[in-house]
Parts: C-alpha cells; structure tokens; sequence
DNA sequence: AACTCGCGAATGAACGTTCGTTTGCAAAGA
DNA sequence: TCTTTGCAAACGAACGTTCATTCGCGAGTT
C-alpha cells in the first residue's frame, strides 16, 4: 500500500483550471469538475471551498510566480537585452508547461470577485511595469528597438497566447524548437536582412 | 423629424458583441443583454431567435470578413512580403475598429453549437491555410525568415489579441501610431541592428 | 369623423432546467 | 470514539425561453 495518492485537494484544483481553460470559468460547473475528478457534485464541497475560491487560488499562485519570476531576473548581473529574453523564455516556458498559468494570467481572472479582482490587477499592473521599465532601459541603451514601451508589452505577451491551446508534447516540433523559433520572430522579425542569416538567438 | 434611429436588431447584436466580449459569451445573460439595450428579457425575442443565433451570427459574419480580405489581398499583384504586411495592417485595424471581430475570432467561437462549431472551424482552417501559404511563398523567395509557418502565424495572429480590449480612440496613442509600432516590430524585431534605423515599414 | 382590423413591439408571469451550494446520513479510517 | 470522505436529495437563485396579453399606430372601411 503505497502512500503516493496526491493529495486529493490538488487534484481538484489541476482538473479545473483544465476545465476552465477548456471551457471558461462561467461555461464550467461543478458537476462538469465532479466528473473529471470522479465523485459528486456535492462531495467536492469536502475539500474546497466553493468554486470562485478555486479561481482566486489559481490567479493568485500565478501572481505569484510571474512576480517571483521577475525579481529573479530583475537581480541577474546581465544586459538588458538578455533581461528581456530571459523573461520571454520563461513566459514561453509557463505556457507551455503549465496549464493553469494561461487561464489566469490572460482569461479567466475578470471573473473574480471583487476585492480579489482588485488585488489581482494591482499585482498584474506591477508586473507589467516592471517589465516595462525592463524595456525602457533596453531602449535606452540602444538595445532594444522600439519607441513605446507599452505597446510592445502587450504585443510580446499576446504572441505567446496560442501555445497554451496549441503546444502538446507529441507534436512535431519539441518544445525547445518552438521556444527558439519563437524568440527568433520576436527578437529578428519577419523581415530578413540583406545577408541571409536566420539561425540562433 | 428625421428617422435616423438604426434597426432595432443591429442595436441588440452590437450590443451582444460588446458584452461578449467584456465578460463572455456564458457569463453574460440575456437579462443583461435587455438591460443594455433597454428592454425587458422577453421583449428580445421579437428580434432576434436565441442567444445562440447572436453568437452565430457574430461569429459567422467575421469569418466572413476576414475570409473577403484575404481574397483581396491574394489577387494582390505584390511582393509577398508585402501581402504579409497587408494582412497585419488588416488585422490590426479590424480589431481596433471593430468590436465583434476579436469577440468572435479569438474566443467566444468555442460556445457554438454543433453544425456551426464546425463550419466556423473549417472556414477558419481555411484562412489560416492560405495565410501559411503565403507565408511560405515568402520564406521560398527569400523575403521571410522563419522555418516554421505555423509557429509563426499563431504568434502574429495572437500578438494582436490585446489590441481589442487597450486601445481606446481617446488615447495618447493614434490608431496609425499603433499600427506602426507594431508592423515595426514584428518585421524587424526588438533587438537593434548594428546601425540604427528604426523608422518606417 | 368614427370604427376596427391587423400588426409590430413591449411586458410581467411563468415554464422547465441548470446553477452553486447545503444538509443529513452512512461507511471507512484513525 | 471522533474525524474524514462520500453520496443522494434538496435548496433557492438564476438561467434561456415561451406565453397570453396589451399598447400604439397606420390602413381600410363606412
């Protein structure tokens, strides 16, 4: 008898941020997350609290990690540019690896309730300045082409948008090709140069 | 007396891609719909059939649309990276003007019933076909760096999705300042060339 | 001028269903 | 024994939708 049950608690909490991924946090029910996990509608209510508590502890988790994530890169002692990558080749990363950082950090995080929706956007809003202070600096040091920093933001961020309902681990490309083809177009763009270079980032 | 007042149904299916859009197709209730065009739930249905049929009818006309823009852009008699260009400059501009583009194209498609589930899944295959088609044309002749199309078109396709829900007309930034910065970008990329020209697409 | 007929548009009430959640109770584990 | 976990049943609320009715108005008839 083995003790390798994971605990049962989590289990709830993967199988819906799949669902809510799938479907949306509103198109899903508690009998759909029942079923997935195998018991009741009813029986979930022994391990979790209710099913808006399920959406703040995924939101926040990965609040979390995104910030932390920053403050790691934040202290590395290396050019800005590479700042810049580090940080996209984590967003890569996350998206590709785990389920339920997508549904949050882009989607399903205007369904929440109302002080948890606040201290949501605050948190994304620090993240996001930071990033953009990131890239003010690349600009600055001539690193980094572009003249509003806001806009690119937004523009790297939803270009990783499609990996989390696309990317699955049996396809054709493995996950490290998609993440250099990936940094490619964002760092060299569609347009090639008039000698014929295209490899490496 | 002029009679100037719209059609009653455009009224409510604008109103419908709006809501849609700001909280979803199933977290938006038909109650909610008649609030915003200030009737009574029921009063709806001497307009309209169903809520589905609005999502339908969203989702069908877009397709549509970007389906008429490609033609366009294919009998084109251009260099392929230029078409490439067009369909962005396209894009971007359907989804600053147009709320019910992103509404349909991006996200709500998936709550449509079944016939309509796949005939909106077929035409946009179809599109994202000959967007790839192009994109090879370009990679053959040299003007498009990339070895993987599909990677590519998601990225470029995505990097546009926050574009619908930020950019608002009374904003620092003009609608062509936008488009600029972010053709800029995704043709020639964030890392700063040995000399520094960063103007014009 | 009065009457009425048809009709589009709006309504409140109600329908059946599904929602998230609670309750009471039984079986299992400690 | 006490706690944990499961289930069936039930809860009130909200859902999309239907229904019978009413209101206002232009056309047709006297």
């Amino acid at each position: 008898m083995e003790k390798v049950e994971k605990p049962k608690r989590q289990h709830i909490l993967e199988s819906a941020a799949i669902l809510f991924r799938d479907k949306g946090y509103s198109a899903t029910s508690m009998r759909d997350l029942a079923r997935a996990v195998g018991l009741q509608a009813s029986s979930l209510y022994n391990h979790i609290e209710s099913k808006e508590k399920l959406l703040q502890e995924i939101c926040l988790a990965n609040a979390l990690k995104f910030l932390s994530m920053m403050e790691k890169v934040e202290a590395m002692d290396i050019p800005v540019a590479a700042k810049v990558e580090q940080l996209l080749r984590l967003h890569i990363r996350t998206a590709i690896q785990d389920v339920t950082s997508v549904t949050s950090f882009n989607d399903e995080w205007r369904h929440l309730g109302e002080p948890y929706l606040s201290d949501f956007k605050d948190m994304r809003r620090d993240y996001e300045q930071r990033f953009i202070h990131i890239l003010r600096q690349g600009i600055e040091a001539g690193e980094i082409r572009a003249q509003e920093p806001q806009v690119v933001l937004y523009t790297l961020f939803s270009s990783l948008r499609w990996l989390y309902d696309w990317f699955q681990p049996g396809r054709r490309l493995s996950a490290p090709d998609v993440e250099e083809e990936i940094l490619n177009l964002l760092f060299y763009g569609l347009r090639c140069s008039s000698e014929l270079d295209s490899e490496s980032v």
